[in-house]
RNA sequence: GCCCCCGUAGCUCAAUGGAUAGAGCGUCGGCCUCCGAAGCCGCAGGUCGCAGUUCGAGUCUGCGCGGGGGCACCA
């Protein structure tokens, strides 16, 4: 990339320049380059202004002195701008690139940032307790993106979906799935208090009805409720993995929750933290304590707001026990319970997610050595995620291979009212109504355009006209249009007489030459796509790639209004057409790792 | 009470601590005898407040104000 090309030769002529006592010495910060204003060129160091203290020099002379270190170099020249350092590559540099573009294919933009190391995005991993509603939708288009794009980045990448199939779900699942059985099959038997209400729930009973005809009536009822939980998950999780099929998301593997269990795995994990002496036991309950320290009174207990009002009022200073307890309370983090008294005495009882999270954190991490192992999450988790770093770190892991995500949900509006979801209250909206309405294409895009950190609000009444003016189609459209020139030129090539293969491969390897500033400015653009692929990599915030089709889309627009190809004179023509072609492969591979096609006609 | 996220143009959102904060939608005005008008060009319009750190703050810190989420022996 010749961005980290310019930023080693800044590097290297800071030394040079201390070497030759042209800069004082000092231990030099890593230089880091910007993308400055057009006019000011392609990169900007700004090394010169951090310097100025620590040198005692003013910038300007500061970053003359680095400049007069740096060697000629045919693709970039320097120049010294009010203590910034700039960079402009130069037309032969960039009318090179185009070439090497078009030699890259479907490689292009790929970089060797993940040198083949091992990363997994799990992502999804929504309750298999109904259909995958439009908020799963928001979860696995970012997570299936980030995949593409460490996929991209030199990484080989894992993808998983986590089932929540362990215990007590199984089993209240399966009483709603019971009931819709019986009543589907003609017998009376009431949903169950907080059953899922849902039609996906009633649906999913009568195909295993149909399927496995009346055989549960005979059975004794809980183990009727056990057997249907289990077919009703497999049902649920065959719906699953067919709609998101039809958003174009696969997965290398659907881990079992109940397996952690099976195999021992949980056990052992626990064993590790027992032998730490993390594990206490405080009220019948089984409890990890980061620090080893016993369990407080009232520790992990959500109170009301009437509780906490009630305690300051009558005893201010409860918690402040100790002075020096409050900064420690900032890292550590509150107890939580692994096991409950519940568990323990019902061995059939679900244990907490955070008993699961501990053996699932170091089988990512420990047995199968994934950095990064990639968590995507909803915001409903995020007090989970100083708890699975602390379980990591507790086992002796490496924490910063441990990148949880969490991203907003998304709202509905619906007759102006905001709708919170909920499946278990059978008001979700699932994914394929959604997509029957905007297909994948649309909805990926409308998923990936906002920072996870943002939520989306999804309007049901206007989805269709939204729908209609949806800026993916703009990205697309220019994708389409590219491929329209091409057709056309090869039509007029085959009208006219037709070229030998050595004329073909002459125009491919000449040098080719562009003057038009939206020439030069959309190579500029499409220069970017390795940064770009880079820069999500490393901040798994994949909306950066909406803003980035856009820009390739709208830089191509103005070299098609300003330079035309089919009516130019031939070498000129040549040249242009490469440049359409390495724009059509950009925007190809930016929508593929969005996980967006790119038509070819629209 | 504590923790996390958000507050940028009329609306929805961008902007690795860098120079003059950008798009889309909406408004208004232009552009098809010319490779696809799902397009292009133009006008108008903005960083919640107060301190601080920094050569430089929309971005970092503190305190406010406003909105969302969380702090379960639920999932």
């Amino acid at each position: 990339m010749i961005r980290d090309h310019i930023k080693h030769a800044v590097e290297n002529a800071i030394a040079a320049a201390q070497a030759c006592g042209d800069l004082p010495a000092f231990a030099a910060p890593a230089v880091t380059l910007a993308k400055p204003r057009p006019e000011m060129g392609d990169y900007a160091a700004s090394v010169a202004m951090q310097l100025a203290r620590v040198a005692k020099m003013a910038p300007p002379a500061i970053a003359q002195r680095i400049a007069k270190q740096l060697p000629p170099n045919a693709a970039y020249t320097a120049e010294v701008a009010a203590g910034y350092l700039n960079f402009r590559l130069t037309a032969a540099y960039l009318a090179g690139q185009v070439n090497e573009i078009l030699q890259a294919g479907d490689q292009w933009g790929n970089t060797n940032l993940g040198n083949g190391q091992n990363a997994q995005v799990e992502h999804g991993s929504a309750n298999p307790t109904g259909y995958a509603t439009i908020g799963t939708a928001r979860n696995v288009t970012v997570g299936d993106t980030l995949a593409n794009t460490l996929e991209a980045a030199g990484y080989v990448v894992h993808r998983e979906w986590y089932v929540n199939d362990a215990g007590s779900q199984v089993k209240k699942f399966g009483t709603s799935i019971y009931a819709r059985y019986c009543q589907h099959l003609g017998k009376d038997e009431p949903m169950p208090g907080g059953g899922y209400m849902g039609d996906d729930v009633a649906q999913t009973a009568q195909l295993i009805a149909d399927k496995v005809g009346d055989q549960y009536l005979q059975q004794p009822r809980e183990q009727a409720i056990l057997a249907l939980g289990r077919l009703g998950i497999d049902s649920i999780m065959d719906s699953i993995r067919a709609t998101l099929l039809r958003m174009n998301i696969r997965y290398d593997n659907f881990f079992s929750e109940k397996s952690l269990y099976t195999s021992g795995q949980s056990e052992r994990a626990l064993a590790l933290l027992r032998a730490k002496n993390l594990l206490v036991e405080h009220d019948g309950a089984l409890w990890f304590s980061e620090d080893g320290s016993p369990i407080r009174k009232g520790q992990g207990k959500k109170k009301t707001d009437a509780e906490y009002a009630n305690q300051a009022d009558a005893d201010p200073d409860a918690d402040n026990g100790a002075e020096g307890e409050a900064d420690e309370a900032q890292t550590a983090i509150q107890a939580v319970v692994v096991r409950s008294a519940k568990v323990i005495s019902d061995p059939d009882e679900r244990a907490t997610y955070f008993c699961s999270d501990i053996p699932y954190v170091w089988n990512k991490v420990h047995d199968r050595g994934f950095n990064p192992a990639v968590y995507v999450w909803g915001e409903d988790h995020q007090a989970d995620v100083p708890r699975v770093h602390a379980a990591a770190r507790a086992l002796g892991l490496n924490d910063d291979a441990v990148k949880i995500l969490i991203y907003r949900f998304i709202t509905l509006m619906s007759g102006g009212q905001e709708v919170r979801m909920g499946k278990r209250k059978g008001n979700a909206i699932w994914i394929d109504d959604v997509l029957d309405e905007t297909g994948p294409d649309a909805l990926r895009y409308i998923m990936l355009s906002r920072s996870i950190d943002t939520k989306i609000v999804f309007d049901l009444d206007l989805l269709k006209e939204q729908n209609d003016k949806n800026p993916v189609f703009y990205v697309q459209y220019a994708h389409a249009r590219i491929c329209s020139i091409e057709r056309k030129v090869e039509e007029q090539g085959q009208s006219q007489a037709p070229r030998s293969k050595n004329q073909e491969s002459r125009t491919k390897n000449q040098d080719l030459r562009f003057e038009h500033v939206a020439e030069l400015n959309l190579i500029r653009k499409l220069l970017e796509l390795p940064e770009i692929v880079e820069m999500v990599a490393t901040s798994l915030q994949p909306h950066h790639y909406i803003t980035y089709a856009r820009e390739i889309a709208q830089a191509f627009s103005a070299f098609y209004e300003n330079c035309r190809i089919l009516d130019a004179a031939p070498d000129v023509a040549a040249a242009r057409l490469q440049l359409a072609k390495a724009s059509r492969l950009t925007l190809a591979k930016v929508l593929r790792l969005m996980g967006i096609t790119a038509p070819e006609k629209m």
